[in-house]
DNA sequence: TATGTGCCCCTTTTT
DNA sequence: GGGGCACATA
């Protein structure tokens, strides 16, 4: 595995940097291990040069999970400023918006720490940190004007995105091909591949999208179409926040001026970025100077939206002289026999960096494997080690249940409700995707970008009596009128529709009017469409809440601009099936999909599921590599365990929607990523634990734990 | 032209 | 369990 002197180095390392640190008051730097520190100070030296505007080398940090990475990226921001870099100077950026707030709120801590210590007026807060879209959003509308943007332009989600395309594909008659063409949604996703991964059509359809590589020329002119009624518009996607950002970057001008403005560039979770992030990061750092990279091979689950591993294992060539490669390799998370099993997983990977994560957590207790009957079993089961543990002293908030895709928690969630444990959901559908949201947030949109014909098209609809054949006359009809959108009220309507359609732009009119007071206006837009809701939704009452709390949101943004965009790019990525948010003070379980849970970690984490066909998905079985980032995924999720860990075998599971077959149970075997060489690694156990007892047994004990539940519930 | 109904197909992970 | 589509009805 690893030498042992490495192990004892480290170890004196860290104890003496300890020990030297207990007199001096501040020196976040003691806090780090001998190969964190190289990587929080590279490039950085007493004499203050951070400050001057001598080159600053690129560097890569191989950060294995749990190895203090962001700590690490965060006290190396931390050390830029305190050695002089400005902080409106530094750019941080990551993949995904969990790991992007998880980050900012370390290094604003650390600088706040750091600026106490000096003394100094007020702690220097980091301006420029954020996911890639947000930070490239940002960017666009500043430099709108330079690169003939809309600084006002619209941000499309993916279900806009789709409602686009299926009204270009629609518009060029591909709808009513004889052999069907591609749905809308793979049209997106060929779409987006080819941008994210800067490769020709071809070869994406080749690979990727096989059964679509006939309709080649068709695509091609669909996507040309697609990209101008975007630019009609005034609407970008969120592959165009990257791609304009990457082209503003590729003018020598423009991309020379963005590199020099942010003087250091750090980025987090690097194994996730694709091409198109990468070239956007060479463009604006030719020489690599002031740029940092973090991340991981091993966790490297993004693939299937063009992340590629080429970026983090081709870095330091990239440059000459080779960027500075610092491995972090010693785990401060998980206890040694979660890692021993863990890295077991991992080391079948085909390819990889050579690394293997070591830790001084000594514990007896070794990974469980549970295999149990089915998912009604595993939902009891669950419920059951979740409040065990918590009797245990473990709160709720330290124990979290991971999946490879959201459904596979919706057993385990009604068992939940059913025993009022709370709990918050990451991953799965969201808020801003429900039918009902979606509406409100048209009317408003097209009130505030008359060009956004996607969200008038569905704006229009709400009213009764007006179809998609009206709706889109009048969007024809306004197109050839623009800039004048008072005349909306004017337009030819049916009959039986009249009043309503003026009660409808009386109220876009004076919601979209530049002086249109905030939230006054969402206030409006909210009551109007709760006098439709029961003519367009069966269940009301529920969706009538959700355009409340939608209400309440808005009221803490200052104007419609920064609430539409804020919600596209940064939405409540939390839903619970209880009837609000739960408080704050309040403890709940932490339901998550794995993709969600990167980067995080809890004392108790268990992986429902885990048999062929769920990890890896049958989806994803396809090829070789889709495989190896199924495996990766089970990595991640054991590697998030701090003390426990427990991985649920179901013998059988249901599935849903099978095509061909409906709703039918499927016999599965454990994943295939835990062969049996691997079993010695973990303790293994059925559930219920004494398969001959009665069946009344395991019933009384559930009844009788339920009630425990429910008494303590009463002083909730 | 709007709206209702029945049938077929697809079904993941995130910005 | 929902979206897309064809067809029927008001």
């Amino acid at each position: 595995m690893r030498a042992p002197q490495a192990v004892e180095h480290a170890q004196s390392e860290s104890a003496a940097a300890q020990k030297a640190a207990t007199p001096r008051a501040v020196d976040p730097l003691a806090q780090l291990n001998a190969a964190q520190r190289q990587a929080a100070t590279f490039g950085i030296d007493d004499t203050g040069l951070a400050a001057s505007d001598a080159a600053h080398p690129p560097l890569l940090v191989i950060a294995g999970a749990g190895s203090g990475k962001t700590a690490t990226l965060a006290q190396r921001v931390a050390q830029l400023v305190a050695h002089g870099a400005d902080p409106g100077r530094i750019l941080l950026l990551t993949f995904s918006r969990r790991a992007a707030s998880e980050m900012s709120r370390r290094v604003e801590r650390l600088l706040t720490r750091c600026a106490a210590g000096q003394a100094r007026t007020a702690a220097p807060s980091l301006n420029w940190s954020g996911t890639f879209h947000g930070v490239g959003a940002r960017l666009l509308r500043e430099y709108a004007g330079r690169i003939g943007l809309d600084p006002n332009f619209t941000i499309h989600d993916r279900q806009d995105s789709g409602d686009l395309t299926n009204l270009v594909r629609h518009e060029l008659g591909f709808a009513v091909k004889s052999k069907r063409f591609p749905l809308k949604g793979t049209c997106l996703a060929i779409y987006s591949a080819t941008v994210n991964t800067q490769s020709p059509l071809r070869e994406v359809l080749q690979t990727s999208f096989p059964w679509c590589a006939e309709w080649e020329s068709d695509l091609q002119r669909l996507f040309l179409a697609y990209v101008e009624a975007k630019q009609a518009q005034q609407v970008l996607d969120y592959d165009d926040l990257l791609l304009y950002w990457a082209q503003m970057v590729s003018d020598p001008a423009l991309g020379g001026e963005l590199g020099a403005r942010f003087r250091h560039v750090l980025v987090d979770e690097y194994q996730d970025t694709n091409r198109l992030q990468a070239a956007i990061l060479l463009a604006m750092k030719p020489d690599g100077s002031g740029l940092t990279v973090v991340g991981d091979d091993a966790q490297s689950i993004y693939a299937f939206r063009g992340a590629t591993v080429r970026n983090i294992l081709d870095f330091p060539a990239h440059f000459e002289p080779p960027a500075q490669l610092v491995t972090l390799e010693r785990n401060y998370r998980s206890t040694q026999p979660i890692l021993a099993a863990a890295n077991q997983v991992i080391a079948l990977a085909a390819e990889r960096f050579s690394k293997d994560l070591w830790s001084e957590r000594q514990s007896s207790q070794k990974p469980t494997l549970v295999s149990l009957r089915d998912d009604a079993d595993q939902a009891n089961y669950v419920v059951e080690q979740v409040l065990a543990r918590r009797e245990a002293g473990v709160r709720l908030k330290a124990q979290a249940v991971l999946f490879r895709s959201a459904q596979h928690s919706v057993r385990l969630e009604l068992e939940l409700t059913r025993r009022n444990i709370p709990f918050i959901k990451f991953g799965g559908l969201k808020f801003l995707e429900a039918a009902h949201v979606k509406d409100v947030l048209a009317v408003l949109r097209w009130a505030r970008n008359p060009r956004d014909r996607i969200a008038g098209f569905r704006a229009m609809q709400l009213v009764a009596g007006i179809g998609p054949k009206t709706a889109s006359q009048v969007l024809r009809n306004v197109a050839e009128t623009t800039p004048a959108p008072a005349l909306l009220g004017e337009q030819p309507v049916p009959a039986g529709a009249r009043a309503a359609w003026l009660e409808f732009t009386t109220l876009v009119d004076c919601c979209g009017a530049a002086g249109a007071a905030w939230p006054t206006a969402f206030d409006q837009i909210c009551r109007w469409y709760e006098m439709q809701i029961d003519r367009l939704h069966q269940d009301a009452e529920i969706r009538q809440a959700d355009v409340e709390q939608l209400g309440r949101i808005a009221n803490t943004y200052a104007s419609a601009e920064s609430f539409l965009t804020e919600l596209t790019l940064d939405p409540p990525d939390a839903s619970s099936d209880q009837a609000g948010p739960p408080l704050l003070d309040e403890d709940y379980l932490i339901l998550s999909t794995i993709h969600s849970a990167k980067g995080q970690e809890w004392t108790a984490v268990t992986i429902l599921n885990a048999v062929d066909g769920c990890i890896p998905s049958d989806m994803a079985t396809g090829s070789a590599a889709a495989i190896e980032e199924e495996r990766r995924l089970l990595y991640v999720a054991m590697t998030r365990a701090r003390e426990y860990l427990e991985i649920i075998v179901p013998q059988r599971f249901y599935v849903t929607h099978q095509a061909g077959f409906g709703d039918r149970h499927l016999y599965a075997s454990r994943t295939r990523f835990i062969s049996n060489a691997l079993l010695p690694h973990f303790e293994q156990g059925s559930w219920p634990p004494a398969p001959e007892a009665p069946a009344a047994n395991p019933e009384a004990k559930q009844q009788a734990l339920d009630l425990a539940a429910r008494m303590r519930a009463m002083w909730k």
